[in-house]
DNA sequence: ACAAAAGTGTTACTTTTACACCCATGA
DNA sequence: TCATGGGTGTAAAAGTAACACTTTTGT
């Protein structure tokens, strides 16, 4: 510790009354996706002074319902609101406890936390994750003074705690979901062309598809309006621009792609 | 009250000392599906002093997994092992929490429990469905005195809290699953015959399906092995058994029933 | 012998896959 | 003018859906 910063009245107040503002042994994690120059990335925050990667997260509050806490956690990190959010694991590892992390965290203030603190018990986190257009979102690092992080979901190095087994649970959800529910509303800006979306299906499957059938399967879902635009840029054909047609995409959001059986 | 019973020390401990044994604020409930005469059916215990069915629930021990709290309340119920449960969803609605049920259940030990008990708080539940083999089963009511019930899943009446919730839930999840996983070994006998099988799917989906594409298809998965043997006993032609190939079950739990894309 | 439900196969239809040629764009 | 990548259509293959007659069993 070279040198102790004051430490804030808010934190303090969290490490000694935070139990009775927050419901106990629960906290919330957000997998954020965005995607970006064709890259699926994820938004990560830097714990500093452990120098360790983490998920953006918090705690739920006493009568806050759980989604809507990890609302407040996507909205607190990316200025976004009505996002889709979508809730996709429980992760109840009795060893999940963040006392190293918030061990540093309070150490940088010269605070040690006291033994059986409300802070360094085991908390159940409840896992999200958010889709969102990368080019809107405003990230804002948190009071505990992180820094932050867009990473490619290739790239990912080792994270705090079970975050690495979060986000490839998250991965996994999201792929399979992509089966049933129209993904990319959300990722993409408002108008986006086919080979974009393509693209945004490929990396979350890791996988290459036929441009054609691509194409044909998407149209056939029939929840993208075709624009009379093109989007130059590249040494070849402009491909056109599409945009979600609301109405059929939140149709399809809640009945899913196809009947089956 | 007519007459007050003594009030038992396990539960007077539960009530003053629970907090220190039990992770506060997250339980378990499970929604346990069994198939019998053609019937989905789901376990209910009913709350005698409340005259109110509920699901099968618990708490979850500090350093206890909460994977491994579910498996305890299930193998409490039915005295089965090594069953296929899966978490399905977290539920955080903040007006959660069990104050009637706790409140009359130790009402009729003549105890009021104290304002704000550890009891009495909202709890975060995470829910997990269990498929099991009706008839492998032997229920126990619990400690609190319960009855119990299997009920017929479209007569289910109204439930504790936002227990029908839960089940709708489990249910749905069990019709998305039910096209990607192998559903059935856990829930018919060792030897089941096709039709058997079909009014299975034909339950869970709430859909007639015609027999003869059914057949095809499930054998289709290769995983099941068919015997010499029939099942004799309506007035019509003896349906051949089958019973499930565990290894390529396995592998199909592992992998799904389809790649897609 | 009759009623009830199971065994089985074929054909039409739909969906998926594979594949090739032409066209607009920027360098 | 050329390289790049997008637009488009068709034929083969696989999978799904629809459908009818025969067989076994118990009464």
């Amino acid at each position: 510790m070279s040198k102790t910063k004051p430490f804030p009245p808010t934190l303090k107040q969290l490490l000694l009354k935070g139990n009775e503002q927050i419901h106990p042994g629960v906290s919330v994690d957000c997998v954020i996706f965005g995607f970006h120059e064709n890259v699926l990335k994820i938004l990560l925050l830097e714990v500093k002074q452990a120098n360790i990667w983490s998920l953006p997260g918090g705690f739920v509050l006493k009568n806050e319902e759980v989604d809507d806490a990890a609302y407040r956690v996507l909205a607190l990190r990316t200025g976004l609101d009505n996002i889709f959010l979508q809730q996709f694991h429980a992760f109840g590892n009795p060893n999940r406890s963040d006392v190293t992390f918030h061990q540093l965290k309070f150490q940088e203030y010269g605070i040690k936390i006291p033994k059986d603190n409300w802070l360094t018990q085991r908390f159940v986190t409840v896992g999200y994750y958010a889709l969102i257009d990368f080019s809107a979102a405003i990230i804002k690092a948190d009071s505990y003074d992180s820094t932050y992080a867009w990473v490619d979901v290739q790239k990912i190095g080792t994270l705090m705690m079970d975050h690495n087994f979060i986000v490839e649970k998250a991965l996994e959800t999201l792929r399979t979901q992509l089966a049933y529910l129209p993904i990319g509303k959300n990722l993409l800006p408002k108008k986006f062309t086919m080979p974009e979306i393509q693209k945004l299906y490929e990396t979350i499957l890791n996988k290459k598809l036929d441009r054609r059938n691509f194409q044909r399967k998407m149209l056939g879902f029939g929840i993208f309006n075709k624009l009379n635009e093109t989007r130059k840029g590249g040494a070849h054909k402009a491909p056109f621009l599409y945009t979600f047609n609301d109405k059929k995409y939140q149709k399809a959001l809640k009945d899913g792609l196809y009947g089956s059986w």
